[in-house]
DNA sequence: ACAGTAACCTGTTTGC
DNA sequence: TGCAAACAGGTTACTG
């Protein structure tokens, strides 16, 4: 977020505090005034360092924050805007399943972030870490992966795209794969988000990404959203399972 | 303690 | 054609 950091924040208009969380009461009051000195990232929540406080903030699924002159038009669903002079940072979000939640002290202290389990792509994550985690457990290996607490940032979509690279059944039991299977599992999961990240992400249907334009992951999904139709690997026909109410998509034969 | 499900929300798609 | 229901997703809260 090159364009806002240094820059010091002179209003905040909330339209909409009704997200996944209500947005902070008196954020306003907060953060006028104050200057931007840094910008991180922890899973998926967005830390903006600002004065003596961060801002937190998840886009949910789908969410975006764009730069945007100060006399642009909010539109239906631009719920708030950080004012920076001439320009504001424009939070939008159609579902609400994001939050722009204010914290008084940095580093940042919140319920949300301390169970968070390790990025994905840092070297806290490898096959032992899993293995360890698993073991005991009866879930299926896709909800243990989805699981913050055990690894940030592996969604739906990315979680059945791994399993199908490491030729793992998303249904099988989470303590009952091995570990030199799960070293597999993590490579394939840091190659998925990594071609992923490098493509600009994946993008479906209406969602863009932070430049409005569309994620060109989703042309290299291998079974996400192709039930139905023929497996890469084996020819097979790629099946469907719901669970936790979300798309499973695997193949039987690649995997077990 | 763990596993599974409901809940949040709305634009889009599907089904009658 | 029109309307209602289903669906999608990230994450937490709740239930069993």
């Amino acid at each position: 977020m090159p364009h806002i950091r240094g820059r010091s924040v002179t209003g905040v208009q909330v339209r909409e505090p009704r997200l996944r969380w209500p947005v902070t009461a008196g954020l306003a009051d907060a953060i006028t005034g104050a200057r931007v000195s840094d910008v991180q990232r922890r899973g998926k929540y967005l830390l903006i360092r600002i004065g003596g406080g961060c801002l937190m903030i998840h886009l949910g699924m789908s969410g975006s924050l764009r730069i945007v002159s100060s006399g642009s038009r909010p539109g239906k669903h631009d719920h708030l805007d950080i004012c920076f002079g001439d320009q504001l940072l424009r939070f939008t979000d159609p579902r609400r399943f994001g939050s722009v939640l204010w914290l008084s002290g940095w580093p940042p202290e919140h319920a949300l972030l301390d169970s968070l389990g390790p990025e994905p792509l840092s070297e806290d994550f490898h096959g032992d870490y899993l293995y360890g985690r698993s073991r005991g457990r009866k879930l299926p290996v896709k909800a243990f992966l989805m699981d913050s607490r055990i690894v940030v940032g592996v969604g739906n979509i990315y979680a059945n795209e791994a399993l199908f690279a490491a030729g793992i059944h998303p249904l099988r039991q989470a303590g009952r794969i091995s570990r030199r299977r799960y070293v597999a599992l993590v490579e394939a999961i840091c190659d998925v988000l990594g071609r992923a990240i490098e493509a600009g992400g994946t993008t479906l249907r209406d969602f863009t990404n932070s430049e409005g334009k569309p994620g060109y992951f989703v042309q290299a999904l291998q079974v996400y959203g192709r039930v139905g139709q023929a497996c890469g690997q084996c020819g097979g026909t790629l099946r469907e399972v719901r669970l936790g109410g979300r798309s499973t998509v695997y193949c039987p034969s690649c995997q077990r």
